[in-house]
DNA sequence: CGTTGAAACGGACCCAGGGTCCGTATTCTA
DNA sequence: TAGAATACGGACCCTGGGTCCGTTTCAACG
């Protein structure tokens, strides 16, 4: 996967640098918006010009390390063994799904808050984006009495959105494990199927 | 309330106009990130000099636009009838919210929009987002049964969040009533409180 | 009214930061 | 090792938010 078929070495090179110091920066960095461009290119030892041309353009060196760190997941998710992994029941998946995102933002804190703000164009147009949507959604529609599933897919998601969970993690001080909790707590709860609403149940 | 105790009457005439040009050109313009605040103030027929002191910055002037759309529903909240006033019961009153959240977002796509976009620091930390999300916490806690109250009114605030819903309105066409319907629906689900969970209830 | 100091005006100006350009350096191929 | 192809890098451009300050307008008072 390194490799990224593209004749000269230099080229390679210099892409896992920028990539490398770009990290770096973001991790280390109180907030995504004073890591400037120029920034991540002098900590590569590159100029502007390598930089802007390997990536495109800010979003485009964003999503590189988005996918990059997401690609684990990706795979427990798409090929891997319950719970995330395609065998397991909706019922019990669809939590799962929703704890991993939680758990990857909150290891990925800045990088993904960079990438939501973003600033041009909503965070809905982005592709991975529509892919946890779409997964989500196909995997809702599997349960039995559930309607409604691609709004539900987009307001779960939405409860793990990245200003979200930095807001309650740092602001908040919310630890790791009580988060995962009551998310998994709200998930379940908006699982509830069936005609049955407004109930009250028996303590 | 138009005074704002402020003896020359060109700074409130002029700031008056600023409001009214900003409005138009948000409503008018497709996404609010091409409004300048040069554009403001030349539509307004004023200097930046004036707009800036009027309003601090841009951020300041998205507040003040949004702040006066908001009043009516924050009286309607506050000292108003049910189904929003104080004297709903909790369990009809938080979809009650929620659905006015939805509709004004929808009335002010850009607007809020731009506001919650903004750029620096996150929506989080916007005194209107707090004061929403204290009084749905407030409210959730009255329902027996229900706990994590906190993370809650933040997950059911998020299901309405300006991008999502301009996502909806704009992309997905999904047209006003429908969303109303599946927020309703999402919002009751969140509800279900009790010890039961992961029920799938009779057809 | 006319004066006068305070407050407001407005547009030239500043600056940061994303993105581009192009002359130069490097790499690959034969 | 020559030549073409490709990459390099930093000077440069441009947009847009925000500031500065000389000029104008207001209103209070005589």
């Amino acid at each position: 996967m390194p490799a990224r078929q593209s004749s000269r070495k230099d080229a390679i090179r210099n892409r896992e640098a920028v990539l490398a110091a770009a990290e770096a920066l973001f991790t280390r960095r109180e907030s995504p918006e004073d890591v400037t461009m120029a920034d991540v290119a002098a900590a590569a030892g590159v100029g502007k010009g390598t930089l802007f041309r390997a990536f495109g353009d800010r979003a485009g060196l964003l999503r590189a390390l988005y996918e990059a760190r997401l690609e684990p997941i990706r795979q427990a998710v798409e090929t891997g063994p319950a719970p995330l992994g395609p065998a397991t029941s909706p019922r019990d998946r669809v939590p799962a799904l929703l704890d991993a995102i939680l758990c990857f933002k909150l290891d990925n804190r800045r990088l993904a808050l960079a990438l939501e703000e973003g600033g041009s164009s909503s965070p809905y147009r982005a592709e991975h984006y529509e892919r946890w949507h779409h997964l989500l959604r196909t995997v809702l529609e599997q349960i039995p009495g559930l309607t409604n599933s691609d709004f539900t897919a987009h307001a779960l998601l939405a409860a793990t959105r990245a200003d979200l969970v930095e807001h309650l993690a740092g602001e908040e001080r919310i630890p790791r494990e009580g988060m995962r909790a009551q998310l998994a707590n709200f998930v379940t709860r908006a699982l509830v199927s069936g005609p049955l609403q407004g109930l009250t149940a028996e303590e």
